[in-house]
DNA sequence: ATATTTTGCGTCATTTCCACGCAATAAAAG
DNA sequence: CTTTTATTGCGTGGAAATGACGCAAAATAT
């Protein structure tokens, strides 16, 4: 067997915040192939790492964030992929939380690491943009029957951020009153007692919390979510 | 950097018949390790080949079996799921039609291959039980939201195959009167003129056939399945 | 002929979905 | 202090989907 493929993981990030929407972490390459294009974060799997801890360790290295929640997305394996030689990449799915969103360190491998809107992305080197377009199909898809959610907010917050991510993931305007009412209905929101210190005009409302340990007692006994 | 994993491809193929249900397709092992066990069908990457290519031909080499859908499923990457050497293993999810459920061709690398119900393994090599838990958690998932059952009958089939199919997989009976209801509402089912070959007592039916093309133009459209 | 099996069509009560109205609360503007 | 504005919180009613079930028609088995 004279096998030639290296294996590498790759991690689209996604962040989250009221005033800049959904973002996905970038680095921009320092060496060559693709020297000053941005990509997506990853690098090679060491000889007895597991894939998830490749990810967190090229993530530390490279950008510094520490993520909430990961996922694997999808393996990229076309023999030419990459223009040295075959590279084959397991491509990873995390979701920071809002406070993580700012923290960025540049490092070792990435000339730079930076948060780019979800809409707006720049050229991507290798294969990329495709890494990226299943990413964001995956979370379109999945917000709407899992709590995945959560992991881009902080603990608390506002209902009217849940309410804004929402609508911004799926792309359409979101009838609050029903939308609350469907939320609340699958008993996974905690209202608490505090409220969140009003930005700008309006009424506060109260804070919320998702409930993992009743998320999963319901998952559990087999209730189906969906949003 | 002196990184040393082999890539391989595993092959989850579903097969479906009234008289056995819901199978999966398995190989004895013909060599070390684990030999004499039963496996999922796979086998290592060659250099210049695409992942899907490797799955056909592996399928093709070691069951015969051509199969008529395939998605990739997950990638298996521990450290010591190999005894020998660290092994990738990209897993696929594979369905073939009833027709080809028979057809079983025993060759080079496999001592035997044969059907066994999913219900109602054997003992298998390496971590192929893990595969085949996410497999199974799969097809039940996708069941639902795509109308991948289709895949596993015959192009022409008699209504209450498709009944007897789902009361399978989603373990649980199901009142054919709502169903069919439901079914014929997505409008991707197409009732032929012609009848069932009668299978003992009972009034044959219609046959009816999937719409790919009507299927698609309805996806595109933006319509939302579930069955 | 009669019993048995399977199909095909329909009914009806309950639940969910969804568009929308409107009062209450708090900050900002005058 | 009063008015304006923005946002929250609660509700209502029609339309649509869901799910339990009844029963006749068609074909085979006895």
């Amino acid at each position: 067997m004279t096998q030639n493929i290296q294996v590498a993981v790759d991690a689209v990030v996604f962040g989250y915040s009221k005033e800049e929407g959904v973002s996905i972490l970038l680095i921009k390459r320092k060496y060559d192939p693709y020297q000053g294009r941005w990509a997506i974060p990853g690098g090679f799997v060491l000889n007895n790492e597991s894939l998830e801890d490749a990810v967190e360790r090229e993530l530390q290295e490279e950008t510094g964030v520490r993520i909430n929640y990961l996922e694997q997305l999808y393996t990229f394996g076309k023999p030419d992929r990459d223009p040295r030689t075959r590279i084959l990449s397991v491509a990873y799915f995390g979701l920071v939380k809002s406070s993580q969103f700012e923290k960025l360190k540049a490092s070792t491998d990435a000339a730079d690491a930076a948060w780019f809107n979800f809409k707006e992305l720049p050229q991507l080197a290798f294969d990329h943009k495709e890494i990226l377009k299943v990413a964001i199909e995956r979370l379109r898809g999945k917000i709407i029957y899992q709590p995945i959610g959560f992991e881009l907010l902080e603990k608390k917050f506002p209902f009217s951020d849940l309410e804004q991510l929402y609508a911004t993931l799926l792309d359409r305007p979101i009838d609050r009153r029903n939308f609350k009412k469907k939320v609340m209905s699958l008993g996974i929101l905690d209202e608490l007692d505090e409220k969140a210190k009003s930005t700008g005009a309006g009424r506060p409302g109260n804070l919320f919390q998702f409930n993992k340990k009743t998320y999963n007692r319901l998952l559990k006994e087999g209730m189906h979510f969906e949003i």
